[in-house]
RNA sequence: GGGCCGGUAGCUCAGUGGUAGAGCACCUGACUUUUAAUCAGAGGGUCGCGGGUUCGAUCCCCGCCCGGCUCACCA
């Protein structure tokens, strides 16, 4: 290891130590309470001066004064100032605290706890152990570490400095754990299917690939569950969820990583609409364990998941923010000519499907601040969605949106092998045309599909994306603890 | 990939075609109720990397690397 100035002063402190039979990684440490617990029980454990061991990080400055001494400790539950007293904790470890101990060293403190003049809640201290001692210095003071390259490259600094950054992810867990009670409950079954997978499906997307070794099989790194989770809703559970990494080979930006977490999940004998009514709980709970209410703040604006969402067509949606009628305007040269004609700017796309889509994200999605729910998509955009019966170009799919971002998909779902098939026959045509993300064929998804899958509903949602949302973070780097950065020069 | 902005001490940042600056941190000393402790003093730099212009480049020019925002891509 190289070492500035500045590690360099603290290794020698080590090696002092070490002379001075210190052991500075001793293998255990010993504790009678959290700090947390030890401030909650403050004013018995201190009326009653009941020795008490605690332990912790040193942060913050040390206030050295001749023969008296602060600092703070921090042990993950909470902080509590230390007080040393030359006279109490002896000059030998007074001395050590001053010359060969840091801000962020670690150490065990026994002692009592005890007011200060200035009324705070101290642990004056009468003896003490160091437990790790550190090498790399702390941030700057006030500033602290701010920059946000710096923060994701050392998110283990960024946790210890930056104490709403720890609180982001207890919410995270929080929201997770809600999210997984409301399944739980309503009789959904978790599992696990693979990661690495010899086809990619279930969404639009470029795979990740990889190559096994030892079976001299090229394998992709999944970009969706719903073909595994829709096979176990044929194997006859009644309802299945995974909550798990999602990987996919495009752009990185503030809403996109390369891997995120994604929730799907399947009920067998629902739909939809069942979904939606499933988008509404698992958002008021996981909304209720970040914030304690069923509304949330996202960037000044409030979001509220209390009541039934908005619900619109797409068709609708488009009419009413672009002027432009999807249902006539039923090919790609018709609905072009449309958008000319209504003076509108969109990017030209190659098919029908997808230029409305280009259409709705430019004119509709941007205003899809509350919750809404758009329903009846496209059917060349959900292959494998089911069709609305009385209009197949349609399928019974909405997506779920908050803050102008998507954060939910969910659909009935395809359950007819044969047009399944041709959906997929048509994703291959627009595959060999050049669409990259294009879905693939999957023969034994069919053949699963042909031993009867029940009318099933089907819903995927984003879980970084709903956490940017209830924890009010404009950035999906915020909410993923180590999010993929560029490799830096060696 | 395009556009804009940025990379200077451990951290946060100023700055200039002529020996590199501040605050905090760190180091030395003083100090028995501090909590942005205070006071006195000292040290610390590949100015992102490479090339060019110049007597001289951290500064100007070109290329590259990295980052932020943004557009595109991506539901």
């Amino acid at each position: 290891m190289e070492l500035n100035e500045l590690q360099s002063q603290r290794a020698a402190k080590l090696e002092r130590l070490r002379t001075n039979g210190i052991e500075p990684y001793p293998t255990r440490a010993q504790r009678t309470h959290t700090i947390a617990t030890a401030l909650a029980a403050f004013d018995q454990l201190a009326d009653a001066t009941v020795p008490i061991i605690l332990t912790g990080r040193v942060v913050g400055a040390r206030r050295i004064m001749g023969k008296i001494a602060f600092a703070h400790i921090d042990d993950g539950t909470a902080t509590i100032q230390l007080w040393l007293s030359r006279a109490e904790v002896g000059d030998d470890w007074f001395q050590r605290f001053r010359d060969d101990l840091d801000t962020f060293d670690i150490v065990e403190v026994h002692g009592t706890l005890r007011r200060t003049k200035a009324g705070e809640a101290s642990l004056f201290v009468t003896a003490m152990h160091l437990l790790t001692k550190t090498i790399n210095p702390p941030p700057e003071k006030w500033a602290g570490l701010s920059d946000v390259e710096e923060r994701h490259r050392q998110r283990y600094l960024d946790l210890i400095v930056n104490h709403d950054v720890r609180e982001v992810f207890r919410a995270r867990a929080a929201a997770i754990t809600a999210m997984r009670h409301v399944l739980d409950t309503q009789g959904f079954l978790e599992v696990e299917t693979p990661v690495l997978q010899p086809l990619y499906g279930g969404a639009a997307a470029r795979p990740f690939t990889t190559y096994h070794n030892t079976l001299g099989q090229n394998l992709y790194l999944r970009i969706a569950t719903e073909l595994y989770l829709k096979r176990l809703i044929v194997g006859g559970f009644p309802g299945v969820y995974e909550i798990g990494k999602n990987f996919r080979n495009e752009g990185v930006d503030r809403s996109h990583n390369p891997e995120f977490t994604m929730m799907e999940c399947y009920q067998a004998y629902g739909d939809y609409t069942t979904m939606m009514r499933l988008v509404e709980d698992l958002m008021r709970a996981m909304c209720q364990a970040v914030n304690g209410a069923t509304s949330a703040t996202y960037q000044g604006q409030s979001i509220d998941f209390g009541p039934a969402w908005h619900c619109l067509p797409m068709a609708q949606a488009i009419s009413a923010r672009a002027g432009i009628d999807i249902v006539a305007a039923n090919d790609l040269a018709s609905l072009q000519q449309a958008i000319t004609a209504a003076g509108l700017h969109v990017e030209p796309k190659t098919t029908w499907g997808k230029q409305v889509d280009e259409l709705f994200s430019a004119y509709v999605q941007p205003h899809l601040v509350q919750p809404t729910f758009i329903t009846e998509y496209p059917v060349e955009l959900s292959p494998l969605a089911k069709r609305i019966p009385d209009r197949p170009a349609f399928t019974e799919r909405f997506e779920a949106f908050a803050v102008g971002m998507e954060i939910g998909n969910a659909f009935t779902e395809l359950n007819d092998p044969f047009d399944q098939e041709q959906r997929f026959l048509d994703q291959g045509r627009d595959f060999a045309a050049g669409d990259e993300e294009a879905h693939q064929m999957d023969v034994d998804f069919l053949n699963a599909l042909m031993y009867g899958m029940p009318p099933t509903g089907g819903l995927g949602m984003g879980i970084d994306r709903i956490l940017m949302v209830l924890t009010d973070r404009p950035n999906i780097r915020e909410v993923i603890l180590f999010p993929h950065m560029r490799q830096r020069e060696a």
